[in-house]
DNA sequence: GCCCCTCTTTGGACCGTTCCAGAACCTGTC
DNA sequence: GACAGGTTCTGGAACGGTCCAAAGAGGGGC
């Protein structure tokens, strides 16, 4: 048994398979009685509609793809969330593709959505090839979503502003007191760009000899071993700004193993706001990237896209919000 | 400029559009320059099959969809790996959907997937509807991974063994020498098998009288509340078998705030081998799950379900295993 | 009763593939 | 040089929708 097509079910009602087209879409020029033989015999039927047919004919899928870089990142969620948010209420679906799963296959991620002529494309974090982006560029919209990169020319960008997030880290620790404090700095541009807001704040504040920068690698460990590093100095910081949460996480146990209390002898503080920054074990300090509006607005440029196709890439900050927890406090 | 359809190849390379399809699909039929002419000439304008018109007349989507039942859970990251590495092997593509995301607007997340005429389905996590499951499973395969549910008939089923993980735990705990046991169980179908696989190997090992059980809500809040209730009581539990990681983290939080030192005053132990649980700062010991076998092994199912359709539906139960991290040890 | 106009309804072309029946082209044999 | 048999290639009919031009129905005015 095949499922029914709109053939079978305008033969149910009677009518032609046109006029079934005609009240699906929801038109109005439809006298009610043939509305409701045809509904009544989709229902009856279990109808549903052929999304390959429909695009085939429409010339357009209705979806947009998002190609995500690692479905292990948690922080993407929030922006999955507002991303579809506004998509559905403009009768948009997403399909997610996963960069990290199908690289180890060895193909392009977003050739199955490509193959399937999405209407646009959304990149969720840093980008795999640049060049590729451009090709794709110039047949869809393409968003680039919480990630600070350069981009083809044509593709807009929405991110967190990661150097007024740094900066309000920066100021709530010295806020507090702190005068020595280090940065645990990360790569790519995000962690050149939160380097550069937080030297620029302590610099601002008349504290540029007081800063120190360590380099890792964006993991827990890495962070660790930074720590580790920084605490044993004898000047050792107050305070410590790591690029992410999980940096943050590393640094909290390297002094916690060197036997100092957080907050009460160094201060630590994260970036993004993930659910690990949440757990009351450790209760992290850290900055919100609003991820919500990053979607929402990754949306809106896209379905502005739609309506105006060209013009010039365009870049959104989003504005970030400090989220004060357990892990920071007046220097002893 | 519409994207180059295979007519458009097919004129470049002076061949027909049938010659073109065959070549395509890689037929040894074709004299090796006419397939020259037509590979160059589809490299050349940049050709891509379009997936919409090749499922609409091939009657299939080599698509499989994949209804997660929340993207904040990443446990089955893991499981999609291996679902996706056997998928490819076959040529098949995988579409993701997440229920939580679409639930919030109202609409059935399987919805889109359907309509797309997926050609299987694999439900990851608890499943939203049972009865709509039925349905699906009449026109498709589908399977169930990752959780253990009471499923419609011709529904395949793939789990982690939660009562041997359980089992291994609890021996783990009584071979340390702990007597007094109490474990923090769950909801749902999964909490029901490792409470009763616990109880059933205190009970085995003559314990009975000393296993405590405190039921919560698989958060790190219950967990934490629950614990500081066990942790109270004048003759209190040496471990702790927390039905998962989170959960474990609220306990570990409580011993902590209650002055008890993990695991030299108290052991606890998670389940899931989250990358929660990884964190050097809790290193927790748990039970792995073995995600991958069993996204593989859905896979399979359905794979086997395509060449032969029909049938009783099957349970497959992955075995876990135990990894011994820093939160349990000898009683004092 | 006829014509015109508006409101409904319909047949058929089209979207980009696959697949099949049969045409065209070889090659070898008698 | 005709014919058989194989290989290689092609036209056209699906697949299940949308959309458009045009047909049909119904009502009002003369």
């Amino acid at each position: 048994m095949r499922p029914p097509t709109i053939r079978d079910v305008a033969e149910r009602a009677g009518v032609s398979k046109s006029l079934v087209s005609l009240v699906l879409r929801g038109s109005d020029q439809v006298r009610p009685e043939k509305r409701e033989a045809v509904l009544r015999a989709a229902q009856e039927l279990g109808y549903r509609p052929n999304a390959a047919a429909r695009s085939l004919s429409e010339q357009r899928t209705r979806t947009v793809g998002v190609l995500l870089n690692d479905l292990r990142n948690p922080w993407f969620v929030d922006l999955l969330d507002g991303l579809n948010s506004l998509l559905h209420a403009h009768g948009l679906h997403m399909l997610l593709a996963d960069a990290r799963l199908n690289s180890r296959t060895g193909q392009d991620p977003a050739d199955p959505l490509l193959d399937l002529r999405v209407d646009g494309l959304v990149v969720v974090g840093t980008l795999p090839d640049p060049a590729a982006l451009g090709v794709v560029a110039e047949r869809m919209p393409v968003v680039l979503a919480g990630a600070r990169e350069p981009v083809p020319p044509g593709v807009d960008q929405v991110a967190g502003d990661d150097e007024q997030g740094a900066r309000l880290v920066t100021e709530h620790l010295i806020g507090l007191g702190h005068r020595r404090i280090a940065h645990l700095a990360g790569y790519g541009a995000v962690g050149e760009l939160r380097r550069r807001s937080f030297e620029a704040t302590m610099r601002a504040h008349g504290l540029a000899d007081r800063a120190v920068v360590e380099t890792g690698d964006m993991t827990e460990e890495g962070g660790y071993r930074a720590t580790v590093r920084l605490l044993s100095r004898p000047d050792r910081p107050t305070a410590v700004f790591a690029v992410n949460d999980i940096t943050c996480v590393g640094a909290l146990s390297a002094a916690e193993e060197l036997g100092l209390r957080v907050p009460h002898d160094v201060s630590v503080a994260g970036y993004d706001n993930t659910s690990i920054s949440r757990l009351r074990h450790l209760w992290l300090t850290t900055v919100d990237n609003a991820g919500h509006e990053v979607g929402r607005r990754a949306a809106r440029f896209l379905l502005d896209r739609f309506e105006r196709p060209g013009g010039e890439g365009r870049l959104h900050l989003a504005a970030p919000a400090l989220e004060i927890r357990g892990t920071t406090g007046r220097p002893s």
